[in-house]
DNA sequence: CCAGACGTTGTT
DNA sequence: GTCTGG
DNA sequence: CCAGACGTTGTT
DNA sequence: GTCTGG
């Protein structure tokens, strides 16, 4: 998406996502940035599904030190069969990152107005995602991911021409599945969400910084200069 | 064959 | 690793 | 995405 | 302007 920003911090998960209460040391992240950890659902729906943290950008086993490295936050959905990039990664490593919602911005007379975009019932979402693992610099193992995007649905449109796959939750346990692998299958997945399913509402300036992160960047009583929607 | 790139978004 | 360009 | 830095030499 | 860091 567009808005690079995914925040994820609630510290107690929807059910759906059977997690159990993140450590607040855990989860610092409500304004996230490249290199910041989120928490990703990996494995299978039907088992217990492991909570890790990941860094947003994924870091492709062949970036090697001396050479510029590459750490896609997006990957199209539409797209994802023919990148070689992604290719093997949508057969075998596909997550879910939960996230509270996220941000775009519009420029509003001459300055920038950033909006929150958030499931309308209150939930939470689950993004398609991509993961993989390398040997970090300490020998360790890292884990990235990159969020899917398809394309913006009419809501949306205005303020960006891409948004994340948003999965329906009904989906999730499909795009977790190891026995699932046939890209025209997933890829049904990762459609547009509806409209009616979104809620968008504009927010305080302060979430421009990513100095600044926590809930009351999304606070409801929010200043909202610049408010339409 | 080898060398070199490999991704997305945004902006105009 | 795997694909593209030359 | 936005905010903020962006260079070198010499010295410790 | 362009790149990096968050």
């Amino acid at each position: 998406m567009c808005g690079r920003y995914v925040i994820a911090g609630v510290h107690e998960l929807s059910e759906r996502f059977q997690l159990r209460t993140i450590p607040a040391e855990l989860f610092p992240t409500w304004n996230a940035a490249p290199t910041q950890r989120l928490p990703v659902v990996v494995e299978d729906a039907a088992t217990e599904r492991a909570l890790r943290m990941m860094q947003w950008g994924l870091l492709p086993r062949w970036n090697r030190p001396g050479s510029r490295p590459i750490a896609p936050i997006n990957a199209r959905a539409e797209t994802l069969e023919e990148k070689p990039m992604f290719r093997g990664l949508l057969r075998r490593s596909r997550c879910i990152v939960p996230v509270n919602g996220f941000y775009e911005w519009r420029q509003g007379g001459g300055r920038k107005q950033p909006y929150y975009i958030a499931p309308a019932d209150g939930d939470i979402w689950g993004l398609a995602g991509l993961y993989d693992e390398i040997e970090g610099p300490d020998g360790e193992p890292l884990a990235s991911y990159t969020i899917v995007t398809t394309a913006a649905n009419p809501l949306l449109a205005p303020l960006h021409e891409r948004m994340p796959a948003i999965l329906r939750p009904d989906d999730e346990e499909a795009w977790l599945s190891r026995d699932v692998d046939d890209p025209r299958q997933l890829e049904l997945l990762l459609r547009p969400a509806p409209a009616d399913e979104i809620a968008v509402r504009p927010v305080g300036p302060a979430v421009n910084s990513a100095r600044n992160n926590g809930p009351e960047l999304i606070a409801a009583d929010e200043p909202a200069d610049g408010a339409d929607g």
